[in-house]
RNA sequence: GGGUCUAUAGCCAAGUGGCUAAGGCGUGGGACUGCAACUCCCUGAUCGUUGGUUCAAAUCCGACUAGGCCCUCCA
């Protein structure tokens, strides 16, 4: 397996610090709002890594958290907490705004066939882990109190920009009007590990720890909880490009200094989606969610197979135009899968081609463009149906695109069964306008005719 | 201003130095059909611009142009 790893920028070969035990941590939602497409790209390019890599051989412990408290609109001192914002808005409290978008969020995940990883944990069910971090790093000198807030003191590395080619001069602080510089931090990079100095009077959620009763940082709950379940030795972190810094550096920095040794080796970072004018996000609120491209009719799939057209460290610029094209293709590959027939003797030595092939596309930096392209390869090679179906449903087990599942729709058949004798005595009688009227009558419902050599054959839109 | 990424046909997109630049969608033509739909066959590009390296470049290097993202909210 081949992965573009952020830290060196370079494609490398994949070696996991165990041999076959695969530790994986993905960034998971703030949930104060509903994911948007953007967002789920992410998730969509995080699930294929965690399936490719067992497709391969690897045993993969895959951990996500869910954030539900502390996030505010910015790492210093200022601005709102997003979950307080929320449960303002919507009249609940937090909890209940989180649980609400969690929900909501899983919902999505299942969707669009996206495994939920093994562990999922919610922020605020792990304080006790990021309070023992953020003594130790005081203990230890890597942070400092200052303004009722404690710090990390980003001057104690050696390198703190270790994403990025950055120098800390380059750095233009508050480059957006919102920001306000926080005068409490020694350094320009610092940021804060526990706040106890609240702006927010009705900030519900505070616990009491050694520094005083207060919140986390942003930063110390992917440490916290990654630590905690998966370990000193991380191989994989994934998340989107906006990620790298400063959250990203910040957890290395926090992580490697509370460790004292290094702490994952490979980062992952998917593009964005976008739009016409730029990245979608939830804060400019120009969101699209996948409950919206279900009351258009789409099916979520179709999202999933667009995606997978093209490749993750690529911007990938959002359309419906794109997505219809996507939804036109993905369904025309369906009917011819659904048609194969999987009664036969599998060709071993094709299947054992086609996989190896279908297998290095993927551990090619998860070419999955390519990936699905070996698919119509073997549709249109000189091997029996047997061979063809056994080797998409293996493959599918990594697309996970549903390809041989019908789909299921509450259908009177034996109302349609009439309506097709009745059009087949029509058209025998040449009665064409009458048989029309049928196959119109019937494409109303949904329901497609398709006249065939074997006689005439319905299908479900 | 600094960092980082991208630029291939109408659209999506592969390609990481070497035969006539994958694949999908669409378009046009054809077969099939009462007409359609489905299916099948055929159909398209000197790879942002410009220098350079090389026997050989979409592929490597430089410059330029356009655009995205990050520089304390973000997948």
């Amino acid at each position: 397996m081949y992965l573009y790893n952020t830290k060196t920028k370079k494609i490398e070969k994949f070696i996991p610090w165990n041999k076959d035990k695969v530790t994986m941590y993905t960034c998971g939602p703030t949930v104060y709002h509903y994911a948007h497409i953007g967002n789920l790209r992410s998730y969509i390019m995080e699930d294929i890594l965690e399936k490719t890599l067992n497709y391969i051989g690897y045993n993969v412990k895959r951990c996500m958290n869910i954030t539900d408290v502390g996030h505010l609109s910015s790492d210093a001192d200022t601005g709102d907490d997003k979950m307080v914002k929320s449960a303002i808005k919507e009249h609940k409290t937090v909890l209940e705004i989180a649980k609400f978008y969690t929900d909501a969020f899983f919902k999505d995940l299942e969707s669009l066939n996206i495994k939920r990883p093994e562990i999922v944990s919610f922020a605020t069910d792990n304080i006790d882990e990021y309070i023992k971090i953020v003594q130790k790093l005081l203990d230890e000198g890597y942070a400092y109190s200052a303004g009722g807030n404690i710090y990390f003191d980003t001057s104690k590395l050696d390198k703190y920009y270790v994403l990025t080619n950055q120098e800390s001069d380059d750095l233009i602080g508050g480059v957006r009007d919102t920001v306000e510089v926080d005068n409490n931090k020694k350094n320009k990079a610092d940021f804060v590990l526990w706040f106890t100095k609240s702006k927010f009077e009705d900030q519900e959620l505070k616990w009491d720890s050694p520094f005083g009763v207060g919140y986390p940082g942003w930063h110390i709950e992917c440490s916290g909880i990654s630590l905690k379940y998966l370990g000193e030795y991380l191989d994989i972190h994934c998340g989107g490009v906006d990620n790298i810094f400063p959250h990203h550096t910040n957890e290395i920095a926090q992580s490697e200094s509370y460790i004292g040794h290094e702490w994952c080796k490979y980062w992952v970072h998917c593009e964005h989606l976008n739009n016409k004018d730029g990245k979608m996000s939830k804060s400019k609120g120009d969101i699209l969610t996948i409950d919206t491209l279900k009351e258009k009719g789409y099916n979520p799939l179709s999202y999933r197979f667009m995606c997978l057209q093209s490749h993750y460290r690529k911007p990938l610029i959002f359309s419906y135009e794109a997505l219809d094209i996507a939804e036109v293709a993905y369904k025309k590959l369906k009917n011819k899968v659904l048609s194969l027939n999987k009664d036969g003797i599998v060709d071993n030595n094709k299947y054992q081609e086609f996989n190896d092939k279908f297998k290095s596309t993927l551990e090619d930096d998860m070419n999955t463009a390519n990936s699905l392209s070996v698919i119509y390869d073997v549709l249109k090679d000189d091997i029996n149906d047997a061979t063809k179906y056994k080797l998409i449903s293996d493959f599918d087990k990594v697309l996970s695109l549903d390809l041989f599942k019908e789909e299921i729709k509450e259908i009177d058949e034996e109302f349609i069964k009439e309506k097709i004798n009745e059009r087949n005595i029509a058209k025998q009688n040449k009665d064409f306008t009458r048989a029309d009227a049928i196959r119109d009558e019937l494409l109303q419902m949904g329901i497609i005719l398709k006249d065939t050599r074997e006689g005439t054959k319905f299908e479900v839109k």
